[in-house]
DNA sequence: CTTAATTTTTGACTTATATCAAAAAATCAT
DNA sequence: ATGATTTTTTGATATAAGTCAAAAATTAAG
C-alpha cells in the first residue's frame, strides 16, 4: 500500500509559488497531519463552520451543496490541489457548502489555527497564498466565461478538457449539475459521440 | 468639480483588510497617481500587457473582451474596486480582456512595479490582496451558483441585486452579454415587470 | 450468486430562450 | 435643433435543452 506520507509533493506544491525555508518546512512538517479517508467520506457539513484545509495527495474529493434536496456540485479537486469551504474557513463563518470524497484520498490535513501561525509568522505564506489563488482565480474565469453563450456540448467537451486526468473518474450526475446541465442532456451528449 | 484627489477612501479600504502604518500610507501616496478619464475611454487593450490597475474612487467601469466581433462584459467594477486584466496584471502576460470607463471616472492608477515594491518591502501588502482578494473570489463563486438552474429572469434579479447601486447606469446590451442571455431575451424580462 | 438499490439511458413531449428582421426610441454630432 | 447613429423594443419562428416517465445497465448488499 502507497499509504506513506511524503511532504515531498507539497513542499513542491509550495515552491512552485516560494521558496521555502529550513524553518518554514519545519513548522509545516509539525502542522501537516497526514490522512486517509475512504471512498464516500464526508469531510465537511455545511453545518459546522470548517476548520480544516485539506491537500491532496492521492484521489478526488468534490464541494457541493444542497438545492432543492439535490446535490449540487460545485467542483472538483484531485491531486496537489487544497480543499475547503472557502469563506467558511477563510472567514470562519458558516456556508452553504459540504465536501466528501470520490474516491478513497489520502491528504495532508491543515487547521486553520495552524494556518494563521503561518501567516503571521512567514510573510512568505502570505505570497503563497495570494500567488496561488491567483491560479484559481483564473480558473474562475475561464469557466465563467465558458457558461455562458456555449451549448450544452461545448460545456461538457471544455470540462474534459479542464478536468482531463479526472472527468473519467466521475459519475455523470455529479457532472452534469457541475456543468448546470439536465442529466438527461448529458447522457444524450456523451452518446453521440 | 469633485476632482479633488481623496486618498481617504482608498485607506479605509486597505484598513478593511489591515492596518496601514504611517510608512506605508507614506509610500501609497508617493505612488498613488490619480487620473480622470471621460466616458468611453479605453483603458486597457488585450493586445498589451496590463501595467496599471485602477481603483475607482467615482465612476463606472467595465472589463470585456471580444467573441465572433462582438463585445462580452465579464464584469463591471464601481466606486471603491480595484480594476485590472487580472491575469494579465499579476503574471505580466498578455489576455483576452479590454477595459474601458461607462462614466466619467476618478481613479487612482498603481503601476505594477510599484506593487510588487509595496509587496517586497510590506508583507501586510501581501495579506491585503491574499484578504481582498478572497472577497472577490466569494463573490464569484455566488455569480457561478447563479448562473446554472437559473432562468433568465433570476439572473436579471440577481444581477440587479447585487449591483443594485450600479445597475441602472448601464446599457442594456452590455448587462446582456455579462448575463450570458440575449439582448431581446433581457429587453422582454424588462418589460413585463 | 441473487436480489435490491442506484445510476444511466432512451423516448415522447414541452418550454424557455435564441435567432432573424424590422420598427421605435434614445443618443450623438454637426 | 435636425438628421444620423446607436440602442432598445416588438413580432414571428426555430431549436436546444428541460421535464416526466419508464426501461436498461451498473453497482452494492445479503
Amino acid at each position: 500500500m502507497a499509504n506513506i506520507e511524503h511532504t515531498d509533493e507539497i513542499f513542491r506544491h509550495f515552491e512552485k509559488y516560494i521558496r521555502l525555508s529550513d524553518s518554514l518546512k519545519n513548522e509545516l512538517t509539525n502542522r501537516l497531519v497526514f490522512k486517509t479517508f475512504k471512498k464516500g467520506e464526508v469531510i465537511h457539513k455545511a453545518a459546522n463552520i470548517c476548520k480544516k484545509s485539506f491537500f491532496i495527495q492521492k484521489g478526488l474529493m468534490r464541494t457541493y451543496f444542497i438545492k432543492d434536496g439535490k446535490e449540487i456540485t460545485e467542483y472538483f479537486s484531485a491531486e496537489n490541489e487544497w480543499i475547503n469551504s472557502p469563506r467558511s474557513f477563510m472567514q470562519q463563518q458558516l456556508d452553504i457548502y459540504n465536501i466528501d470524497t470520490l474516491e478513497q484520498t489520502e491528504c495532508f490535513c491543515l487547521n486553520v489555527n495552524d494556518l494563521v501561525f503561518l501567516f503571521n509568522h512567514f510573510p512568505e505564506m502570505e505570497r503563497y497564498a495570494r500567488l496561488s489563488m491567483g491560479t484559481v482565480f483564473g480558473h474562475f474565469l475561464e469557466r465563467i466565461t465558458s457558461m455562458r453563450f456555449t451549448t450544452a456540448k461545448e460545456k461538457y467537451q471544455h470540462f474534459c478538457e479542464t478536468y482531463h486526468d479526472i472527468y473519467h473518474r466521475i459519475p455523470l450526475g455529479m457532472v452534469s449539475s457541475y456543468l448546470g446541465i439536465a442529466q438527461e442532456t448529458l447522457s444524450r451528449i456523451r452518446a453521440e459521440k
